[in-house]
Parts: structure tokens; C-alpha cells; sequence
DNA sequence: ATTATTATTTAGATTTGTCTAAATTATATT
DNA sequence: AATATAATTTAGACAAATCTAAATAATAAT
């Protein structure tokens, strides 16, 4: 089945809200694609029509089993061209959501493969984030928590759980990336913030916000 | 200034079209983006509004000295990233075509640059076209002859000025790629062909169509 | 249980890129 | 120069993807 661009990412939010088996309601979808809940209805509806959504009036969304097949393929594809921006081409982590986001539409499946196999197969983004493979099996995600659960005091990051450009800067900024060791010196009941240090660097602290996005090994 | 990939490939066309100062005319457009002549007088007001063409009725098209600028960023992107199918994931000259003309309309600047980098700076692409530099500098063409122009014996292949796949999978299947030396048996006057020899391969003959598409170099 | 609020859908309009069919202009032929 | 042919443009229509504003349904609050 091929699939216009604005179908891609309908297909893509949808997969990445609804977590678990919940139904992904209209205003939600808008949000995530920065558009407006009519013209989610209406893509609903030829979504329904393709058979790659359940879906009925006022009752929310969920990926038919075609569906979440063709979302996998989509996450796929994005997640190794972010590979390949990082490993490859020496972008920094925060750079590459963006230019990823176009890549992932050139569809040949030959493609695909032939750059996974250039990546070396990888099973994780650069976000720490697991890669489909070809069948669209997925590691069953990371097994990591967000920092404002985290128990130990020495941690490392493993990934983020927002892509957003002014976050991912700002963590860049930082020194804060991707397998950075983190040492958390304090946190703060009144707002929930948190004080970390990453080694050789002044500490600093960030909001209960951030914290919840960034998710962590314990070490 | 940002384009919609139809716009780019209409800009690509008039490009490879308008060979010198030759206005371009609409049929040709047409054919060559297996569209109407009418949606090619729709696009051309469009362009000329934004100054990437002059265009007055009846009266055939050329690119601005902008719209040339955006022509060879397209070019340059797009015979990039056929170099980088063909040299790092492995396809073959046949298939590169294809997927390029895809990938060339993903705009970021840096990554195209990062990409030219990272395949060594590379100035001619798979089929032996030159390819621009980042400031739209292009090697003025290559000064090669059409097989059946070539008064040498021997010859090395260095391009095909024809990229439909039908004669690109033909001359793969002979074993013609870039850089193949051959050798001219015999010409033959009734009808133009050419019959040619590779090594450690059968002798064969070609149209002389399909010998005008091939360029070579005397060796 | 009524009312207020929020979520969702419908209806009608817009933009982009395309089409067909008819009209117009340019060019070639006699 | 008149006419035939080819190229080009106009007019009017369509599909995709979106929007706004109004209507309807679901949910929360009193």
C-alpha cells in the first residue's frame, strides 16, 4: 500500500499516541501534527476507508493490524536516517529529528535495507530509542526509567521522550547526551526539580518538566 | 527561497531542457514530466510570479539567473545522493535513478553539504555527469563525444545521457558500466549501428540510438 | 437532572496541482 | 495570402489536504 506523505504521519502520531491499546482521540492527533481536529476527522474517515484505522464517530482511533505494520516501517525508516545523520554525516543529536522527518518518506524498501545493513543493522537511534527491523519486530522498548523516577544516584542517559528542537538544544547545551554520565546531587520536593552534575562541568538544575523526558539507566 | 517538489521538479526540467539559451518550450515540458501542456502554463505563471522563470505567452520559458541557482542545488542533491546509493549502500548504476529523484527534494542545506563531505567531495555522479559545488559551480560538462561520433578504436564509457531505466538495465545486463573500456569492431553505414566488444565477453551490436546516448572518452 | 464545558463532527470554502475540451496564436504549406 | 497544422492558452472542473464557523455529542459540575 502506498501512502501520501500526510498519510505517513496521521499513521505515525497515531502509533505514537496510542500507547497500549488506547484509542487516540481527534484533538490529541491535532495537537501532535500541529493541525486542527476537523481535519483530523476527515483524514479519519479515508484512514477508515484504507482499512489502516478502527475507527468510529466520537469513539477515538486505534491502528488496525496493517496499520501498526506500516507504522513500524515509517518509525524504521526514520530512526536509521537519524543513525546515519549522527554516525555518518557527524550531526549532533538534536539536530537530526527534522531532516529525518523528510527522509522517512522515500519509501523503496530496497533502500531501507541497504541502509540498515550500511549502518551495521543497528537496534537503537541515536535517542536511545529501539529501531524496528525489517519485519517490524521492535525490541519491546527500553526498560529505562524517566529521571524524576530514578532511585540511584549515578545514572546514564539513554534516551529522550520528546523530540522537540528547544530540549534537545538545550541538552546540547548542556553536555548532556547520549550515554552522558549523570550524577543527580540533589532534588527538591517543593517543585520537583532536580540538581544534576555531569563531570568536569558546573552543576545545574532542571525542572520536574525535563526530568520526566529524559530517561536513564541506572548504573 | 522554499519550493514544493512539484516547483522543483519543474525548475529541474527547464534546466535540463534549455541546453545553452534555447527558450524551452511547453510541449517539451510536458513530455519530459509526463504531464499536459496546459498544467505547464498553470506552473509557469506561478514561477514566473516568484521570478524563477521568464515566461511571456506563447513565447517558451528560460530560468533566471535564480532559478538556474535553484536548478543546479536540485542537481547538485540530486546526483549526490546517486553516488552515495551507488558507492556506499551498493546499487547498481540502473537503479539510482529513481530513488535519487526522491531524495533530491529533501531541502536542508546542511546536509546536503555534510553528504558531499562525507562521499569526498565527489564531482562527477554514477553516470559520469558533473556535479555542482555548494556555490552552483559546475564543471563545464564533460568533454566527451556520443559512441557514434568516436573516431578512436578503443573507448572508455563515461556516461549515458539517457536515464530511463529500460536502456540503463540493458546496458547493465551487457556489462556497460562507467569506466568499461571497449573497443569498436565495425560500423555499419546502412543503418548506423555499432557493434562493440567488452572484454571477456561476446561481441555485439547497437543502434544507433542507442550509441548516440552513450558517451565515451578516447583512450 | 440540568447546565456548562469540552470534544468532535459537519458544512462550506480555500489552495495546490492537475485535468479535459474549447479557443486562440504561431508556424508551415500550398 | 489563404489555409492547414501544430503549439499554446483559457475556462471550468476535480481531488487532496487543509481551514473556519456552526452544529452536535460526550463529559463534568453543580
Amino acid at each position: 500500500m502506498k501512502l501520501t506523505v500526510a498519510e505517513e504521519n496521521y499513521i505515525k502520531s497515531i502509533y505514537k499516541l496510542q500507547d497500549g491499546s488506547t484509542a487516540v482521540n481527534t484533538n490529541a492527533i491535532a495537537y501532535e501534527l500541529d493541525t486542527k481536529p476537523a481535519s483530523v476527522t476527515d483524514m479519519a474517515k479515508k484512514l477508515k476507508e484504507k482499512r489502516l484505522i478502527d475507527y468510529e464517530k466520537y469513539q477515538g482511533i486505534t491502528l488496525t493490524t496493517e496499520g501498526r505494520k506500516l507504522a513500524l516501517q515509517i518509525v524504521r525508516r526514520h530512526r536509521l536516517w537519524e543513525c546515519f545523520l549522527v554516525e555518518k554525516l557527524s550531526f549532533s543529536w538534536d539536530e537530526v529529528h527534522e531532516i529525518a522527518e523528510e527522509l522517512e518518506h522515500v519509501g523503496s524498501e530496497k533502500l531501507v535495507n541497504r541502509l540498515s545493513e550500511f549502518l551495521g543493522n543497528p537496534t537503537t537511534d541515536p535517542h536511545g530509542d529501539p529501531i524496528p527491523d525489517a519485519q517490524g519486530k521492535i525490541s519491546k522498548s527500553k526498560q529505562l526509567v524517566s529521571l524524576d523516577k530514578a532511585t540511584t544516584r549515578r545514572l546514564e542517559v539513554a534516551g529522550v521522550s520528546d523530540q522537540s528542537s528547544a530540549l534537545l538544544e538545550f541538552l546540547h547545551a548542556k553536555g548532556v547526551k547520549l550515554g552522558t554520565q549523570i550524577d543527580v546531587i540533589e532534588r527538591y520536593e517543593f517543585d520537583n526539580s532536580v540538581e544534576i552534575k555531569i563531570k568536569n562541568q558546573p552543576a545545574f538544575t532542571i525542572s520536574e518538566q525535563v526530568s520526566k523526558t529524559i530517561m536513564v539507566k541506572p548504573l
